[in-house]
RNA sequence: AGCGAAUUAGCUCAGCCGGUUAGAGCGACGGAAUCAUAAUCCGCAGGUCCCCAGUUCGAAUCUGGGAUUCGCUACCA
């Protein structure tokens, strides 16, 4: 096998909500292949950071009473230690708001000036003229221009669904100082997206090699509109003072817009990993670079991944990534994310019920396919399936037999391949390879479907097999057995069984290893044995080899955790909440504001 | 509003370049077993494949219309 190197990344969470469900379907996503390319023995790094700059960051340290950069600060350690606790394993885990980020931000921003993709225009805004600051859209309500309801936003109606524009606002006031927005123009500086080095690369670049998934790529197709057509329009990457980010080269006052130094912060975050650890960047990065380089982001990001930033990278003579993945949202019992509804649920209130992280891994994974669709998470489902695949099935293998190899055979197992066999009847000779090599016989196909990112098939593939393993040890009956111990003949079999249902569970364990890694952990504390490795699916548990006493490796979800965590949730919310009753998925994340006082720990 | 996606058993989902009686897991129901955290195994029942029309010898699968849900329509993180 040739050993690939992978640069893979997840998208930067922002520093200014807390971790919460949705969040976490592309950590697990990400981590979950990541995983699984390092125990295929890959060169693989896994890189991310929090992104630290913007205004509503600014804002809200002011608000709290405290410096932007202590803000992020306790957001980036607040982010991290939710990340680790649902086993999350980055390499390297930083933030934008750093010297990394910084150098390569002006080392981008200074190539396209030079290769004349820089523009600057003077553009219209509105104007808070008591908080002397510009203000972005969001920032501005008002009274909807066609149903009069009261504190809209200035780009479309919650009341009646009207889209406008923010001037068309009745009386608009500013969200900051609550006083009437002003005009004003000032200078910013634009990306010629526009220009045909952009538009040329970007329409086979999104066509091409994969690189983008094929409904990504019609939504490209419709971006950036057919040959002739000039869809494309320069973007806007520079914001005024006041700004908490960096400065741009020679334009005091003007600051990179927090979306163009975001992407760089996977830059930042990687060279800030190979400077500790001693990486060569520019194998990774560099223009010609031939190791891979993937990431993972919510449909909501597209823009900025599939057209922005390989347009950026192209011009400035880095690599384009090999390929981006995009997934769906994330639903709670089939509706989206409600603080009404109280599902709106944290990463810190789920483990603080007491519940498994590796439940909703195995959950997600079973649940993602690959594509751009929503999934979701039902309460009921959730609760059924892992009781019943992971606990009923996949564990209770190892329950079963164990206790047969730690009483009668003093822990150990034997393996057929090693042992004078004469004595077995034909039908015993052949059970256990036949299992065995039946599952190693979907190793392939289960590869491809993690490869591919078709979690859902890969589950459903390894618990057909698990199916099987419960099958194989009823049919044997090891029970029945274990009462004639003194026949030589039932008593090779009782052993052949449990060590068969063993080296089994091995297989599996193998299998699920990047899904529920702590759990497989546990395993293999159990089986005694180093950290299991794909290629160890074909080395079985040597003869004689001794196994642990079995200890629970995962108890079952109770109902009454999760009626918690939904009360639990109803509780924090109340507290923590703003009265917005958005109607839009993203805009409720960017408003969920965890208090300051509750992030002080 | 325009564009796109989705709609299959009680629940969660496969199937979809047209072709034999529409599949799985969970749940329900019946049985077996008692090694295992009441876990497991076997069997059985459940579906006008959103609706209407069309193409076709034949449509869950193709076309048109409609309903519902969701998303995108950048300068918003």
């Amino acid at each position: 096998m040739n050993k690939r190197k992978i640069l893979i990344t997840s998208a930067l969470p922002y520093a200014n909500g807390s971790i919460h469900l949705g969040h976490l379907v592309e950590y697990i996503q990400t981590d979950i292949w990541s995983r699984f390319q390092k125990i295929q023995g890959h060169e693989v790094y896994y890189i991310c950071a929090d992104d630290a700059h913007g205004t509503p960051i600014m804002l809200r340290a002011e608000t709290e009473g405290v410096t932007p950069e202590k803000l992020i600060s306790l957001m980036y350690n607040e982010h991290l230690r939710d990340f680790t606790n649902f086993h999350i394993k980055f390499d390297n885990y930083y933030t934008t708001h750093s010297p990394e980020t910084s150098y390569y931000s002006k080392d981008i921003y200074n190539k396209l000036k030079d290769a004349g993709l820089i523009a600057i225009r003077n553009i219209e805004q509105f104007y808070d003229p008591v908080k002397n600051m510009f203000l972005p859209d969001r920032f501005i309500k008002g009274e909807c221009p066609k149903c009069s309801a009261k504190d809209q936003y200035g780009d479309n109606c919650e009341a009646c669904g009207a889209a406008y524009a923010p001037n068309d606002l009745i009386n608009p006031y500013s969200v900051i100082s609550g006083t009437p927005p002003i005009t004003k123009n000032s200078e910013h500086f634009f990306f010629r997206l526009s220009d045909h080095r952009c538009i040329d690369f970007l329409r086979c670049w999104t066509n091409e090699a994969d690189h983008l998934q094929p409904e990504v790529a019609n939504k490209m197709q419709e971006w950036l509109g057919g040959a002739g057509e000039k869809k494309l329009s320069d973007w806007d990457i520079s914001r005024d003072a006041p700004y908490f980010g960096f400065e741009i080269p020679d334009a005091p006052g003007k600051y990179f817009y927090v979306w163009l130094d975001a992407p760089i912060g996977y830059m930042g975050s990687f060279k800030n990993f190979c400077e500790k650890n001693n990486i060569d960047f520019d194998e990774f990065w560099g223009e010609n670079a031939t190791t891979e380089l993937y990431h993972f982001i919510g449909k909501d990001i597209l823009y900025f991944h599939a057209l922005f930033w390989p347009a950026m990278l192209k011009n400035t003579g880095y690599r384009i990534p090999t390929k981006i993945f995009a997934h769906g949202f994330l639903t709670i019992n089939g509706e989206k994310m409600s603080k009404s509804r109280n599902t709106f649920i944290t990463a810190r209130s789920y483990l603080e019920q007491g519940l498994d992280p590796e439940y909703l891994r195995y959950y997600y994974a079973a649940k993602l396919n690959g594509t751009m669709e929503d999934i979701d998470l039902n309460f009921v489902d959730f609760i059924a399936r892992v009781n019943s695949d992971l606990v009923g099935k996949y564990v209770n293998i190892a329950s079963r037999a164990a206790g047969f190899l730690v009483n009668h055979f003093n822990c150990q197992v034997t393996n057929l391949s090693n042992q004078n066999t004469t004595h077995l009847s034909p039908e015993l000779k052949k059970f256990k390879p036949n299992l065995v090599e039946e599952l190693l016989k979907s190793a392939d196909v289960i590869q491809a479907y993690l490869e591919n990112r078709h979690y859902s098939l890969a589950i459903s593939t390894i618990m057909t097999l698990t199916g099987k393993v419960n099958e194989y040890w009823d049919q044997q009956k090891p029970w029945e057995k274990a009462k004639q111990l003194d026949d030589i003949t039932q008593r090779d079999a009782l052993h052949i069984a449990s060590s068969t249902t063993i080296e089994c569970f091995r297989i599996l364990t193998i299998f699920l290893k990047p899904i529920v890694p702590e759990l497989a952990k546990r395993a293999e504390a159990f089986l005694n044995i180093q950290p299991l490795h794909w290629k160890d699916l074909w080395n079985a548990l040597p003869q004689g080899h001794k196994i642990n006493t079995y200890r629970h490796l995962m108890t079952r979800i109770n109902q009454t955790q999760i009626d918690a965590l939904i009360d639990t949730n109803k509780q924090v919310l109340g507290l923590s909440m703003d009265n917005t009753s958005s109607q839009n998925n993203i805009k409720i994340q960017q408003y969920i504001v965890t208090p300051i006082s509750k992030i002080i720990l």
